[in-house]
DNA sequence: GCACTTTGCACAACCGATTGTGCAGTCGAA
DNA sequence: TTCGACTGCACAATCGGTTGTGCAAAGTGC
């Protein structure tokens, strides 16, 4: 194993094989030996032995001398939801598709992680940098600046390259006239929505409040600050916050439009503790989940079109452009309606 | 971007700038200066330049000359579920703990995909590369001893290196006992339990049917063929083999044993669309997801220890030994009961 | 004051590829 | 026969680090 690195083959060995020049060998493995005018006779005696002895090009060597690594990587905040999962499983294959070789790195939501990562990264030379969900963006743009790498932001805007992120005000907005559609179908006549997730600081849940406010408003419906609850996103402070917020009322609202996945998990817990049934309220989730659907099929959800996005990304990658602080947006699709 | 790379800084502007060698700032930057007899003087002028200049080293021109890359990789079969995405997580942790850069990419479960991963991670000169979840862990293994790489696998064993998985069969006879205990409290006559998921050529799957098989025989139940639907990973599949189980039958099996929250959801999905309520019968899942537990909480799941076989996979990579085909079991935890 | 050790650093080879350039040999035309 | 063009390849520099080695200058002991 690591004790004895046994000597891989280079192209100075094939070349004393094949009894040529390195460069030769290289020119031919690397496919401008037609443009340096080797032989096809040698060509094929050179492709022959370095297919029989196994051969394979040092990356690195080749990253070193050509000044492109032909690596591009992402950061992401965590791996373990199907929006931010699908992210990296989509990235990887459209960075195949292209020859790249993908890296990622999840970094917690935390700034200093998220420039930790970057910093490894750029020092493997990696071209592009996406960052997903970067809570500091644009520190991360103008490491990328220094170290010449193309940077992109994804899911969060930043504002000194080029963002890719959902369009969080229209889902927002969709999501929630599919809620107060559903309301309308029973008949309540108090209509409260819980709007409950996310950092009221982060770009997406203020576009989301947006939209659900914007929503509302078209339908003659105030929106206070007491039925927007931003306890961050995880489980247990929903759950918490939940408590709290009831601990004042009666009954339960007779909607939630919840703010990610895992801003769900608290509800659904908070609901099950309550002896609660998951239909005594409308839900909305701004987000999407297989599971959650099976065990909840009237929850609506918001799909964001990770593929589309990453398209956009990938356009980006392909042809940088100048104009340094584009966001596109992509919309969503609402699920369940 | 792309068009104008703006030449990085290297030690040899470092030592135009220091007015010494590059020889003298190498030493000082990766701290190998005091064996080289530096005068603290001189690696302090150096250190602060760099750092003023913002300089940072060449990963790959090191790794070129060091013969040594600092990169471990992970092949994974998906992102998407909490086992695999732990595993992800984790093993990034434990790399950045070392200094080292974690590389991870997922192959779909596709002997091809894991061998093209596994091409590219070697020839970017990864130490180590641990497959998870590999369907063809051996060739891997094969490939890793060309090029000089230490080859652990994760999750599914296999026979050319060594080995970290779950103790899959005392965690089903675990699961199954749990189940069955469920069972004996409900005072049911006939406590027929149907295996359902995964694949039966599959290691695990196999190890799990054992334990399954065991914990029954233990109690004097004899296991049959048809309580053993193997229909891949797979909600869909899941779902149409319940479908087709179901058609001879008047009613829902006692409990089921579902291997894999992948099957989770087919199985969910499939209750749901019948009508039934989750407590309908008693469930097992040989997986963990807390959104699961949240909209189940009676679900009885198995929580594979992935800390500790990380830390196990870690232990290897620091200290390859030579026995090569040692299989590591770790335990599992029971959650729910 | 001299030999000897230690200190402090620079030189140059090397890792494994890529690529600009040069040159011998062949061929065709004048 | 001679000159130019073209063919086919090798040489050597280079990317940005690391590291074995050599050698002045300073320090030490007698």
């Amino acid at each position: 194993m690591l004790s004895e690195p046994p000597k891989r083959l280079t192209i100075y060995d094939l070349a004393r094989l094949a009894d040529t020049s390195p460069s030769t060998v290289s020119a031919v493995l690397n496919g401008s030996w037609q443009r340096r005018r080797i032989s096809q006779k040698l060509a094929d005696k050179i492709l022959s032995l370095a297919k029989a002895e196994g051969y394979s090009a040092n990356l690195q060597a080749r990253a070193l001398r050509r000044e492109r690594s032909g690596i591009i990587g992402m950061i992401l905040p965590l791996y373990d939801n199907r929006y931010f999962s699908s992210i990296a499983q989509h990235f990887e294959a459209q960075a195949r598709q292209r020859g790249l070789f993908a890296t990622v790195a999840c970094t917690n939501r935390n700034p200093e992680q998220e420039r930790e990562a970057a910093r490894m990264m750029l020092a493997y030379r990696v071209e592009c940098l996406v960052s997903t969900g970067a809570t500091d963006p644009d520190t991360i743009s103008e490491m990328c600046d220094e170290r010449g790498a193309t940077s992109i932001h994804m899911d969060l805007p930043g504002y000194k390259a080029p963002s890719v992120i959902s369009d969080n005000r229209e889902g927002a907005r969709r999501l929630t006239d599919a809620i107060l559609d559903r309301l309308a179908g029973q008949d309540t006549s108090e209509n409260d929505i819980l709007f409950i997730g996310g950092r009221r600081e982060d770009h997406n849940t203020r576009e989301r409040i947006a939209g659900f406010t914007q929503a509302r408003t078209q339908r003659g419906l105030a929106t206070s600050k007491a039925d927007i609850i931003t306890c961050d996103y995880a489980a247990n402070r929903t759950q918490n916050a939940l408590e709290a917020y009831m601990y004042q009322r009666t009954r339960l609202p007779s909607a939630m439009f919840v703010n990610s996945t895992i801003s769900l998990e608290g509800v659904v817990r908070w609901l099950q503790l309550g002896g609660y049934q998951l239909d005594d309220m409308v839900m909305g989730c701004f987000d999407w989940d297989p599971l959650a659907a099976a065990f909840h099929p009237s929850l609506l959800m918001v799909r964001q079109d990770v593929e589309v996005m990453i398209e956009r990304v990938f356009e980006i990658i392909d042809a940088p452009t100048v104009e340094t602080n584009r966001c596109i947006e992509v919309s969503p699709e609402i699920i369940g309606v």
